[in-house]
DNA sequence: TCTGGGGTCCTAGGACCC
DNA sequence: TCTGGGGTCCTAGGACCC
């Protein structure tokens, strides 16, 4: 697609284009006998809906139901139930979010099925044109229906993308007051991005029903009564763009966390858990080429359960900044040790890395470097040599090809129960068959 | 039986300093 | 009896997002 970027500004334009249904489109690209059907795509563990389509919204499955709530209307309504395959939609997300880059100079991915983009380059008569050519071509190249919100700040676009969907259309453009103010009528207060149930009941109770009602107010009595979240709501709901843009915003924490098939008791159980997870992030910090200094890991029971809720806590603060998969499994034992507590029967574990830094801060020397032997120091050389063969041999062979001893052998407590569909786009090994 | 995972931002309040 | 006050920094936890 081409567009002409112009030498004169016209008054910022924002959109918004999202995936719909995310989750099912991807899915739905390589099989097309889930088109026209109720799909509901689980979250890790098969725990609950993450992504419902159209036809399973109507079955009134409601996001982040677990399955269990919805399981009787599976045979009678022919649901079709999906394992989550991340893979497929981040490979997905990526050819979307590439489609984007050449529609517009100004580009803001804000999660995997969605992205801002500034249209300053665009007069006003050419937004239509513009919407329907996205849509056009995203559907041609990736197979992803989407719909595009477009208005004079982000929070009026999220709120023309969310009545777009409403209305079944693939575009709505909010460009002239009269629209704003008839589309803010009919939206909730609720329904506005950044008002979620906390901020919905304090709004009430002020009176504040729509998000018409949110726009009157003043600036200023946003602040006194819902701090500058408040403010900059309002402000953007009047038409006056003010959430910054994330530029290269470097991350500033990773986790993995997992809740379990199956409770587990013993220490040495959760240790081959959180050894996993230590291993996993290892890999992922080594990918982003960031490191951290500090970890934090928790194990802790079912918060569901009736018996009282248990949740162990321990931290640890390595020496210098890593991201090697060995030094990070050893941290997070000495972590464990502060959280566990006999006697438990525990549903979930998870880590949580902090103070991320630039993995090229690594080369800094330490102020007060440790004594190292001359095998120490010729070890330690090694490690980043390590890690990378591992990461590549498993990238290339599959999961897990070579894990550490101390994550354990056999573990049957991720073990999903419905089927995950193949990752074609990704896996030489699980390519579509065209017959 | 069965209730996700991965993030960011803001604020209140404690610790600490002078 | 009356036990400073103003500032900064850090952190835990809440709220929100997809």
């Amino acid at each position: 697609m081409s567009s002409t970027i112009c030498e004169t500004k016209h008054p910022a334009f924002f959109a918004l284009i999202d995936g719909n249904n995310f989750f099912v489109s991807c899915e739905r690209v390589f099989n097309p006998s889930l088109n026209n059907k109720p799909v509901v795509v689980l979250s890790h563990n098969d725990g609950c809906a993450i992504a419902r389509s159209n036809e399973a919204k109507q079955l009134g499955i409601p996001m982040g139901a677990p399955l269990h709530t919805f399981s009787h209307l599976i045979k009678p309504h022919c649901i079709a139930i999906l394992s989550s395959n991340f893979e497929l939609y981040t490979d997905l997300s990526r050819r979307m979010m590439c489609i984007l880059k050449t529609c517009a100079p100004d580009i803001e991915i804000y999660s995997i099925d969605e992205a801002f983009l500034t249209l300053s380059y665009l007069s006003a008569t050419e937004h239509n044109v513009f919407a329907t050519r996205i849509y056009d071509t995203i559907l041609k190249h990736i197979g992803i229906p989407t719909t595009i919100g477009i208005a004079p700040t982000k929070t009026l676009a999220k709120i023309a993308n969310r009545q777009a969907k409403h209305l079944s259309k693939i575009h709505l453009i909010l460009n002239t007051e009269n629209l704003i103010n008839q589309t803010l009528r009919t939206t909730n207060v609720g329904d506005v991005w950044g008002v979620g149930k906390a901020l919905t009941h304090t709004l009430r109770c002020l009176g504040v029903y729509t998000s018409y009602d949110l726009a009157q107010k003043k600036p200023m009595w946003a602040r006194q009564h819902l701090s500058i979240m408040g403010e900059r709501l309002v402000r953007e709901l009047q038409s006056i763009p003010c959430i910054p843009r994330h530029i290269n915003k470097q991350q500033k924490s990773i986790q993995i966390t997992r809740s379990l098939r199956r409770n587990v008791t013993t220490f040495n159980e959760l240790s081959q858990l959180l050894s996993a997870h230590a291993t996993r992030l290892g890999e992922k910090l080594r990918q982003a080429k960031l490191t951290t200094s500090e970890i934090t890991i928790f194990c802790q029971t079912n918060r569901f359960s009736k018996t009282p809720h248990y949740k162990g806590e321990g931290s640890f603060t390595f020496t210098e900044p890593t991201n090697d998969t060995q030094t990070l499994i050893k941290g997070t034992m000495h972590a464990l040790i502060h959280a566990f507590l006999d006697g438990h029967s525990y549903h979930s574990t998870g880590i949580h890395a902090l103070n991320l830094t630039d993995e090229g801060m690594l080369k800094q020397k330490a102020l007060f470097p440790s004594q190292l032997s001359q095998n120490q120091t010729a070890r330690k050389k090694c490690i980043p040599h390590i890690n990378s063969a591992i990461d590549t041999l498993n990238k290339r062979l599959g999961k897990n090809t070579i894990f550490w001893a101390s994550s354990g052998i056999q573990n049957d407590t991720h073990k999903p129960a419905h089927s995950r569909s193949p990752r074609y786009t990704t896996n030489w090994h699980e390519l579509a068959i065209v017959r």
